[in-house]
DNA sequence: GCCAACGTTGGC
DNA sequence: GCCAACGTTGGC
C-alpha cells in the first residue's frame, strides 16, 4: 500500500463536500497538472491511502484520510464546456486527464495545520514542505505517514 | 491582496 | 529547442 497527499481548496471542494456524497465516495476530478496526473494515473492503486489537505484557506492543513477505491479513469469534466475544468484538447476518444475515486475514511476532529507539520524534524523532507512546491498530488513516505498519524493522536 | 515560484504556451 | 510572456498556485 502506498501513501499520498491530495490538495484541494475547501472553497472549491472540501472534506465536508466528500462526506456528503453517498458512501462518502466521489471522483477526484479537476487535476490539470501533468506531474500530478502521472502520479494518479500510473502509481495510485486501489487500497492506497491519502491525506486530504486543505490549501489556500485560513488554516491550511491536513483534515482527514481517504482511501483510493477506484484506479485511474478518464476525467470527463475535461470535455464538458460548462465545467471549470474544461480542456478543449481533451476528448472522449483521446482523454488527456485522469482521475481516481476516493472514499473518506476519517475526518479529523481538528486539522493538523501546515504550521505544525513544518516544525517536525522528521517531516523536513516532505514534498509538501519543500519551498516552491505546488503539486496537488504528492507521494508520502511510510515514515511521514506514521509521523503525521502520531501528531493526530497527540492532540 | 501581494507576490514568489512554478508550469504552460507559442513565436522564432 | 530556446525563452519571454503569461497564467496559476498557495502561503502569508
Amino acid at each position: 500500500m502506498k501513501f499520498w497527499l491530495m490538495k484541494s481548496e475547501p472553497d472549491t471542494y472540501s472534506i465536508d463536500s466528500l462526506m456528503e456524497k453517498p458512501n462518502q465516495t466521489d471522483h477526484w476530478e479537476g487535476v490539470r497538472n501533468y506531474q500530478a496526473r502521472n502520479f494518479m494515473r500510473d502509481q495510485m492503486k486501489k487500497g492506497d491511502r491519502a491525506f486530504f489537505y486543505h490549501s489556500s484557506c485560513k488554516t491550511p492543513g491536513i483534515v482527514g484520510i481517504v482511501e483510493i477505491v477506484k484506479e485511474n479513469h478518464p476525467d470527463p469534466s475535461a470535455w464538458d464546456p460548462s465545467s471549470r475544468y474544461f480542456d478543449p484538447k481533451s476528448t472522449p476518444a483521446n482523454p488527456r486527464w485522469s482521475m481516481v475515486s476516493v472514499r473518506c475514511l476519517e475526518k479529523f476532529k481538528t486539522s493538523i495545520p501546515l504550521t505544525q507539520l513544518k516544525t517536525h524534524f522528521s517531516l523536513k523532507n516532505m514534498i509538501l514542505l519543500r519551498p516552491g512546491n505546488r503539486l496537488s498530488i504528492t507521494p508520502v513516505t511510510q515514515q511521514e505517514w506514521k509521523t503525521i498519524l502520531s501528531l493526530k493522536e497527540n492532540r
